[in-house]
DNA sequence: TGTCTTTCTGAAACCGTTGTCAGTGGGAGT
DNA sequence: ACTCCCACTGACAACGGTTTCAGAAAGACA
């Protein structure tokens, strides 16, 4: 490895000179210290840099999936901010678990200067700890309880499930089920709450056994979706709490055969990229993601600052917004006939 | 920050004795230091092992679209690996880039034991210099110019172009069009060539108006296939280079009110979650996803094992395989009525 | 008890870089 | 020619660990 020394033992000075030149001050033998440099190929190293300034540089960033779109979305917008301020991510799954949390959040706090983090339950207090070490952490898409004392970027769940209750209510929908993500995490318990909330305002009641609670993942969405068309009265309207059960709910209503929207209505939480080329394309609630990931690097950044360092932390709420594509329509039965033919054009007729 | 001094003075030893400690040597008072570490809340700064060591138990991994579910996937696969070998993945986009792609090198390069690339472009050289700086590079999903002194984890492009190839002409296509990738990557060549030349060898003739080239983008498929579609003779049978050129087509397709597979019959490379569940359902040429991302990690971290550092470099070139669904069919007005009502049951017929 | 061996220990050097500090040398001003 | 000033420079000491080396303590044995 090419060092320091070397570079100034070959331009005839010492190596404070040769440091004072890369960070840029005036210095008379700039020439030869560059020519120095090429022709040695030197960079200085990072870990010697990290260990003196105490900065790496470097941003972790924990997701509970990066194979989620929503997730690859965030990340990529961080990245964004991050490339541009000179900072690097390293990037940890946690498969959606408390423990691999943990041990990921203990690692790099001794290798990161900051660090976003989507906690995989709200009762995690693990970060609490990364708070003693002095890293500035921001939330992003999840709270946790206890997080008032961090920067956060959400968005309005509860509105959210609102929006999507609402939706179905106006179609005339009664028999109207949920598909709910984990209910120890921020999203998983306030979609849930928004919607059947809103159900319960607009009159309509969930039985229990229209009221599921899942994981999060395809195949939950899958199960619990079969579990509710076996149901000697299965609804004719059906909420899911994410893209992944979205699409594992929409397997399973294709392989029972079930005429989406004609028999039963179907939408779900946050869009995706093949959304409006399915079958059918889907009624969802949307909200912003790259975007999301931008703000919270830019939340985690501006602690840097020492000008911001102390401020209290910041809550940034966004707002969702629903997308009306084919997958939901009036229930079958019901006096509308043509919104429910044009619904239902693509779809097999029942 | 707390140091090793610290833990040392509170236990009443010297660093070297808690060093050797928490190395896991036999150590008189190991009670009393591991009493300090606790208090303390002790953890070693990663810099300053660096420093010392030379190594920094972290990986990176260079892709062009972390967006792109392909490369999700893939880097989870390697995420896998790197855990179980208590290494981190210090992660970087390209945005296919060849630019970003050199200043990304450039700056891991320093702060990395191991690099796994998916390059902008062949022709780029920077990986060689990559290689002047002893860190070991495996390269994924794509080869480079000069890449046989390298690992590298790819995929039978030419043979899936040739799968794909077959397919069509099985079916009784003569008009058919192929939007490929970049030229200047070796999927986007590889899987062009093997597709044309399968064709030619079943007496099929591309003529350059059917022979189009774009980026790998959504986009890019979007606008290739709309102007295949305003062609005064459109082919019958459409073959996209990667999942985002399919989604572009595939939204082409629908945009232009275009039967699938009625119509025109669409191939597409690489698979996706939501393929099964598109209109129409999509046939593609699928490869493993995650399988690469593991194998790529695991051919790397094997070169930091001195038994194996200075074995010569490994290509493993992994099968595609056609899977079969409803996006392809026989052309219009070809005698074989019942595949292509069968197959066209779910799109508006023509 | 004395010698020899083994096990454990602390001092100090080192990894590569940066910041401090006390110069050194050159130029301007008289 | 002499002083003064200022821009620039190199030696040196950190940063927080690990490793070497030599020596101290403890145990084995006669």
């Amino acid at each position: 490895m090419v060092t320091i020394h070397d570079v100034a033992a070959r331009a005839g000075v010492s190596p404070a000179t040769v440091s004072r030149f890369l960070r840029g001050q005036h210095v008379r033998s700039s020439e030869k210290i560059q020519a120095a440099v090429d022709e040695l190929g030197y960079w200085p190293s990072a870990a010697a840099q990290s260990l003196k300034s105490g900065r790496t540089y470097t941003i972790g960033v924990v997701v509970p999936d990066i194979t989620n779109p929503y997730f690859a979305a965030v990340v990529k917008g961080m990245e964004s901010v991050t490339r541009a301020e000179n900072y690097r991510i390293l990037l940890a799954n946690t498969d959606e678990s408390s423990d691999r949390e943990d041990d990921v959040l203990a690692d790099m706090v001794r290798r990161v200067d900051g660090i976003v983090l989507a906690p995989a339950t709200e009762q995690d207090q693990t970060p609490l700890h990364v708070r003693d070490a002095d890293v500035p952490l921001v939330f992003v898409d999840r709270d946790l309880a206890g997080g008032e004392h961090f920067d956060a970027v959400l968005v309005n769940n509860v509105d959210g499930g609102r929006q999507a209750a609402e939706h179905l209510v106006g179609l005339g929908h009664t028999r109207i089920a949920a598909i709910s993500g984990n209910q120890d995490t921020t999203p998983g318990r306030c979609r849930r709450e928004g919607f059947v909330s809103a159900l319960a305002a607009a009159g309509v009641d969930v039985p229990a056994e229209y009221d599921l609670v899942g994981n999060f993942r395809e195949e939950s969405g899958y199960q619990l979706a079969l579990s509710l068309l076996s149901l000697p009265e299965p609804p004719t309207a059906l909420f899911t709490a994410n893209n992944l059960m979205t699409l594992g709910a929409l397997k399973a209503l294709h392989d029972m055969r079930v005429d989406v929207p004609g028999q039963v209505s179907l939408i779900g939480f946050d869009d995706l990229d093949t959304g409006p080329l399915l079958r059918p394309p889907l009624t969802v609630i949307d909200r912003p993601m790259v975007e999301q990931g931008v703000l919270a690097m830019r939340l985690l950044l501006r602690r840097f600052d020492p000008q911001y360092t102390g401020d209290t932390p910041r809550h940034i709420v966004l707002d969702t917004k629903l997308i009306e594509r084919a997958s939901t329509a009036p229930p079958p039965g019901s006096g509308d006939r043509r919104q429910a033919t044009t619904r239902t054009r693509r779809g097999r007729s029942a």
